[in-house]
DNA sequence: AATGAATGAGGGTTCATTCAT
DNA sequence: GATGAATGAACCCTCATTCAT
């Protein structure tokens, strides 16, 4: 007799599987790349279980996002409400992004290359999140600016998206393998762009 | 006999407008949200035709990374040749790296997003020309620490990529829509790298 | 040791509360378009108590036809004990039809439209009630014909399953909206084959 | 080496098989009770050509619906077009009506059980048609009635119902074995809504 | 060069049913 | 009696690609 396996009934740990495969094989193979077979098979279940505790592939896509996202607004909070001068503002703004970007860069990578196929329901949540951020730093920016702590021949926004982009491209090729920290990655990041390269 | 209406063969004209109908809905919908059979139709041809044109849907894709990599790696040669201080040789760089990422931002939106989906042969090919255009950058940078035009306490691998990724990222939020040319947004980002944003 | 509320176990309750839902999702999206889970949550249970209550789907499928099977066998048998001319008689089984159906429309209008997917076992006991009726019917009508009261040169299957038709299809149109009774309409029939249109 | 099966490109010929098959397979198996594949396996073809020829499973139960329809509608007007009693046009018509369910009994019964499947976009035009019908039907015996050649205590539309379920009834138990022809069923179902049942 | 019929492998999703709790 | 996690098979449909015409 062929032993059966048995059903195990602990949902948080299949939950926990499945989004944990999801991350994975995403960012392995993509979203497309990966089917939620594929999901499944590397969650040790079957596709009928997946659909159990999500409702559709997208889904898992979101909350790989919304992983992240919790975690960076609610960091930036922790930062921003210390009244600091905006030098020290925005050098702990970036140190929080790049340190955030290196913790969850699966789930970064996954989120910034595919979030065009959300559909518009779950864009929404998503992008709701992303303005949020921009918002903060564009403020922190703006208010150095205003203080006559920062130059005022630069143009805000352009500044501010230059930055963040700085921090955020860190996806592309940050990875924590012990040469350099994320810390010292935002420090080098915020002495380049508040004393500039120039000697 | 009546004249018969002759059928006119140009392939340089279909290749050119499946090019441009690649463009546009991988562009509006994403590599996988775009089929062979969409494209034919936005090109006004069928789908054997395609397949005349080109050997898969991967080409395409390639193809349309070509077009900026290839315009990318031409334009920054241009500017290399010329013998300037290191600042004037960055700033030329940014202005480089900026306005073709302005003037091919749909190729360039694309490629970040799907590059994933290469194949390896294709692959290979796509990453040996980013590594070009981020040797050079780093190559300028690393002379102006040498020759003591740029400080010495930042790492210039660092240093490199962050500037990179601050005019790289551009193709998320940068649209010509007049308020500000991609000349005048790379000058912002120079001034911000190159003298700093503190007063 | 505050009071526990009780929790209350109707067994009938359930089953008429699964009954009411099935036949009102069965109705309105029909048999394939109603699943399980469905008429759980219309019934106020989950998917694992409607399996306490039937072992498949198509158990209660059968058990809606048997409500109007019963009550239809037994309304006919009540009408044909009575000692009538054959006209009476069919005029009495006329209303009987109508309104059984009138009555339980929804069980009927499932019924028709769905019995071709009972299995076998399940066909049988359904197939066999059907007969009953019509074999009734053809026996007032060949009574009538026998004793002269009926006219000869119609055949009395034909006749029959005629009549039949014109009844079982007020199920497609029929509503007791106060407009028109269903004993009305019986009787509009009634006059229609016994005596003709001809005025 | 194993000889593979040539391609045939004979587009209608594949329509047609598919058509074929659906009629065989929606009329015993019940369109729920038949995939996409079991039809595409019936009309020797595979899944993907049928989707080359169908947009979905839905057009083809429209369209066997529309065979019948057409048909139906057709030879209606042919009938009403002659200038005839009340009682020859009911005559012709019952005719008409009997005789098309009796050619394409399995168009109709698969319409009849499965129509409320049909989404919107499809329902609405297969309720056109059925409303053409009654419509023509009701304006025959309106006329017998005004003119005096039908009996005026009863009302026309349950009347019209009536005599059109008994027809459409047919589908349930009609076959054309050659103990009757269609036409002898009809013409046995005039005489019984014109002069009646009574001797 | 171009067509479009046909393929075949999957993809996401649903669902009746089972079973540990 | 009741729950809901899990199964597994099927289903409709899509799509890159091939090939006879």
């Amino acid at each position: 007799m062929a032993a059966t396996k048995p059903r195990t009934y602990q949902p948080e740990k299949t939950r926990a599987s499945i989004i944990k495969a999801g991350l994975k094989l995403f960012g392995a193979k993509g979203y497309h790349g990966s089917s939620v077979g594929d999901i499944a098979k590397a969650a040790g279940i079957t596709k009928g279980a997946y659909y159990h505790h999500f409702q559709t592939k997208e889904e898992l896509l979101l909350l790989i996002h919304q992983e992240y996202a919790d975690y960076q607004l609610k960091a930036m909070q922790a930062v921003l409400t210390e009244d600091d001068t905006s030098s020290e503002q925005l050098r702990a703004l970036i140190r929080c992004i790049v340190e955030a970007v290196g913790r969850y860069r699966p789930n970064v990578t996954i989120f910034f290359q595919e979030r065009r196929y959300l559909t518009k329901k779950y864009m929404a949540r998503a992008t709701a999140e992303r303005d949020q951020l921009e918002a903060a730093f564009q403020a922190v920016i703006e208010r150095g600016i205003t203080s006559g702590e920062f130059r005022k021949d630069l143009d805000s926004r352009v500044t501010c998206l230059g930055i963040i982009g700085m921090c955020a491209w860190t996806y592309q090729w940050y990875s924590d393998d012990g040469r350099m920290s994320a810390i010292e990655v935002a420090d080098n990041f915020s002495t380049l762009v508040l004393d500039g390269l120039v000697a």
